[in-house]
DNA sequence: ACGTTAACCGCACTCAGTGCAGATTTGCAA
DNA sequence: TTGCAAATCTGCACTGAGTGCGGTTAACGT
């Protein structure tokens, strides 16, 4: 890894920083570009070649998580159906925990709920994610599966895994409780995923 | 219904349709709010008492459609389970076919694959409406299906049939064509709804 | 006919994001 | 070490979305 790729992680790994201690501040709109520019100091100019949008900030490595759970159906058992790999690839997703992951995740639930433009965001990148899963997931169960068929059952997991989790979150008091959340995930994949398991 | 309310009306739609006709000729980022307003013989600044962004152009009415399935929610027949509801539900969404709808709905397409800001949005609705049937299906069936219940099984069959869609509509060569498109949707029904048919 | 209310619309403004061009830094090889 | 090419940084100028404000016009109820 070259002085350049090193100097170029670090002044982005700044920018995320400091966007998440303004964002903390001051929330998601009231916070300017050049303010987390000028933080990071860089230029204003500068900004837009690390990240191509101000929401970008709080969706860093998005795609580390993709990979794991690419990984995941890489490395099933020869036993293993579809539905298992499937669940345990999404199960992967939903782990990681460092100090600033933790406090990225935290802002990012906080703005998909209070900014339009963060939300849409996150569907994408759900969106996304969720058809390269499936692709690989196709791949991996070649006679079984096709890329139609891997495609609805993908859609299917994470569709009501997401939407059982949205209600729950809604009565959540505090959105910023680590364990709070963790709890209704946890309750959210047993719920919308106990269909599955007790019929087949 | 006033004069003033039917004028509005009036205006608002010719808004619409001034857009599709700038959208059809230059795409959805080439066209400026102030050339849809124009076209409308409207002011610039009055465009947005009437849609709060030009995204929004695409989705005239989009609760129209929820407010279909709702209905069809609560026209259930007495021997109905959920699922056959929330199925006939979901078909009701897929029907609508003015000139303009279908005009719209092409340009719809268009931008959801080559706009993220488009696509962004499109998704929101769709999460919204799809949390929306829910909570009237939970209410539907009150000793059968909770909230989160009800919400779990509408992701997973929006989800579903979605992904299934996404897939198809990849390897559609004119999206234009109604009738490619219309084939894929029902397709995606098909394919994404035959575990819970043939199952139960 | 008249006061009230809502719609219209121009103006000035903020901010996100892009294109361009010049300066600076880094990587690599002679 | 020196020199050159490539990548990076950054200021400047610009477009376009969207908002707040204030004055004007048009429709509504009485």
């Amino acid at each position: 890894m070259s002085l350049r790729d090193r100097k170029r992680a670090r002044t982005r790994q700044a920018l995320v920083e400091a966007a998440a201690d303004l964002f903390e501040r001051q929330g998601f709109e009231a916070t300017t570009i050049a303010e987390v520019a000028a933080a990071a100091e860089i230029g204003t100019r500068t900004f837009f070649s690390y990240f191509p949008a101000k929401e970008e900030l709080l969706f860093p490595e998005s795609d580390l998580r993709v990979h794991a759970a690419v990984r995941a159906i890489a490395e099933r058992g020869p036993g293993d159906g579809p539905a298992e790999v499937l669940l345990r690839a999404l199960h992967t997703v939903g782990e990681d925990s460092d100090d600033l992951s933790g406090r990225l995740a935290a802002l990012r639930l906080r703005f998909i709920r209070e900014v339009p433009s963060v939300r849409g965001r996150a569907l994408q990148i759900q969106f996304d994610a969720q058809r390269e899963i499936a692709r690989h997931l196709a791949a991996a169960f070649p006679g079984e599966l096709d890329e139609v068929g891997a495609a609805a059952m993908t859609g299917a997991f994470v569709g009501a895994v997401t939407a059982a989790l949205q209600v729950l979150l809604e009565d959540v008091d505090d959105p910023g409780d680590p364990a709070q959340v963790q709890a209704a995930v946890e309750v959210a994949v047993d719920r919308a995923l106990k269909p599955w398991l007790t019929h087949r």
